[in-house]
DNA sequence: AATTACATCTTATAATAACAAAGTGCAATT
DNA sequence: AATTGCACTTTGTTATTATAAGATGTAATT
């Protein structure tokens, strides 16, 4: 009857900012801090530091507030990586995708037709649909129910999708704002590293694409300009739904990581415009290798 | 208690319709085609012919159909051009995006606030929103309530647009795929000679932005690619925001559609990188004269 | 001075019902 | 054969109400 609570999301994010800011064993996790960080107000960051403590990673003291009962690299996730254990929202959108991609779907259908199928009130459909609208596969229709875009989920768009990426990706490296961020460079380095050195063997598939988008997205954020970086971050995410029905080719992944870290090589080097016009091929090979199973 | 009727804007759509296919008096209307162009059902078409009717604009035939009482070209819009005379969503859309440029928001506002402060219903509100969302100058939080981002409505962000419109549409125009479009072509120079002969000094502000903005979609649809023209489209929708206040220079006009029409006869004859820096070169120089209000 | 813990207020989701508009099948008309 | 006109079905918006979750001010604790 209400809604979904974010706390379990939170855990989550608890767990992930943790590990990445490296915190030890006995620090302290103020609320107001935690809140501020992820937008929210400090009481869905209480009962997410419940849920913590009940799994035994934060400790409670009273008046005084939760302290790291572990240390943050010693964090296992729980439910790590169960093949598609996506919760809420994300499975429903999943599964739409799913859906639309085995042609399961008429180029027209209606909002009650999709809350009967997947047994979701309209009010949490909509915000799918929404969602899916703002990633462009979607669309409403001027009277009643909402149309397919197949194009976007076809062959030949994602070849051209391969191309947009190229090009955005070179000229926003060309930009005379584009300014190398260090620390970016820094963690993209060890990432990539570490995928290279055997990571590739084991991480899973979502890790292996984050990175890999990462990566580009840092690239492009160095441009310094919000619309190159948008235009990625967007055909980045229709881009997962599409390879995610794809067998990653982990044998070149070792060839990926260097190029990767090669052109961070040139670009602290000053070679901007070499970086670039490899970067541009980097891009385009990615695309011809891997073939779509659908 | 119901929605709102299609049919007003159908009727809009209508009359745009006949005038851009040139039809003449006593041409026959048929429903369904009418339908299938304007993807609805055969109802909404049917009220918005009765309304149109009444108006004068087409005459029917009991069992045979709506049939134009008049020219094509002879329809004036009704209620043209007052000034804002936007209706329904719309209105309130550029309610919120006056009242954000005005900086009459705080960072972050919830539903409620906004349902109250603009007298919508929540269904509607939302609708707006997530529009407001798709083009990127709001989103929503993962608790309560909604947050703009300022950044995007800067005068920053607004070179920066000029920038990714420059380069996407260049390298748009250099892409293999790219093949000119003749009959689009064709109706660019039209418009283009129509505006630059007089119509810069009594077209709408509305018109001239639409003219501009078609030409631009124009050329970068014969790209063949979706996502340049969709990210062109994208853009063009935050500027019109931007732009609506911003006072036209309407004496660079004519300049703009001298140099919009030599970038078709440079494609013409076949000098597409000349086209393309030109093209490139033309954007960046609007960028440098206007000078937002704000 | 910072931070928690609690009480209180506000917000958004969900279920339901009513209704006008959109969608549709088919006989009637041209 | 095409298309309308109409009866009928389905859809989506709106209003209402209940409720769990998020937001927040403040006294208490460190």
């Amino acid at each position: 009857m209400a809604r979904n609570s974010l706390s379990p999301r939170i855990s989550t994010d608890i767990i992930e900012f943790v590990k990445s800011n490296a915190m030890r064993k006995g620090d302290h996790l103020p609320l107001q801090m935690l809140a501020d960080n992820f937008r929210v107000s400090r009481a869905p960051i209480m009962s997410a530091l419940q849920k913590l403590e009940e799994r035994g990673i934060v400790r409670a003291e009273p008046n005084r507030g939760y302290f790291l009962a572990v240390n943050g690299e010693a964090i296992e996730d729980l439910e790590p990586e169960n093949g598609q254990a996506a919760e809420g929202d994300d499975a429903i959108y999943l599964k739409i995708a799913d859906d639309l991609l085995s042609g399961r779907f008429a180029e027209r259908v209606s909002e009650n037709e999709l809350m009967r199928l997947y047994e979701v009130p309209r009010t949490r459909l909509l915000k799918i649909l929404h969602r899916i609208a703002d990633e462009g596969w979607i669309e409403r229709l001027p009277g009643n129910g909402w149309s397919f875009k197949q194009t976007l989920m076809s062959r030949k768009s994602y070849e051209e999708g391969y191309v947009f990426r190229a090009v955005i990706e070179q000229q926003a490296m060309l930009l005379s704002t584009f300014q190398p961020d260090p620390d970016g460079f820094r963690r993209a380095r060890e990432t990539q590293t570490e995928l290279g050195n055997g990571g590739y063997e084991h991480w899973s598939r979502a890790e292996i694409f984050k990175a890999n988008n990462d990566f580009h997205e840092m690239l492009v954020a160095c441009s310094g300009n919000e619309f190159f970086l948008d235009a990625i971050k967007r055909i980045n995410r229709l881009r997962r739904l599409l390879e995610y029905q794809i067998t990653i080719d982990r044998s070149r992944l070792p060839k990926q990581t260097a190029e990767h870290l090669h052109i961070l090589d040139l670009l602290e080097s000053d070679r901007r415009s070499e970086a670039a016009a490899f970067l541009y091929t980097h891009i385009m090979g990615a695309s011809r290798i891997k073939t779509p199973k659908v």
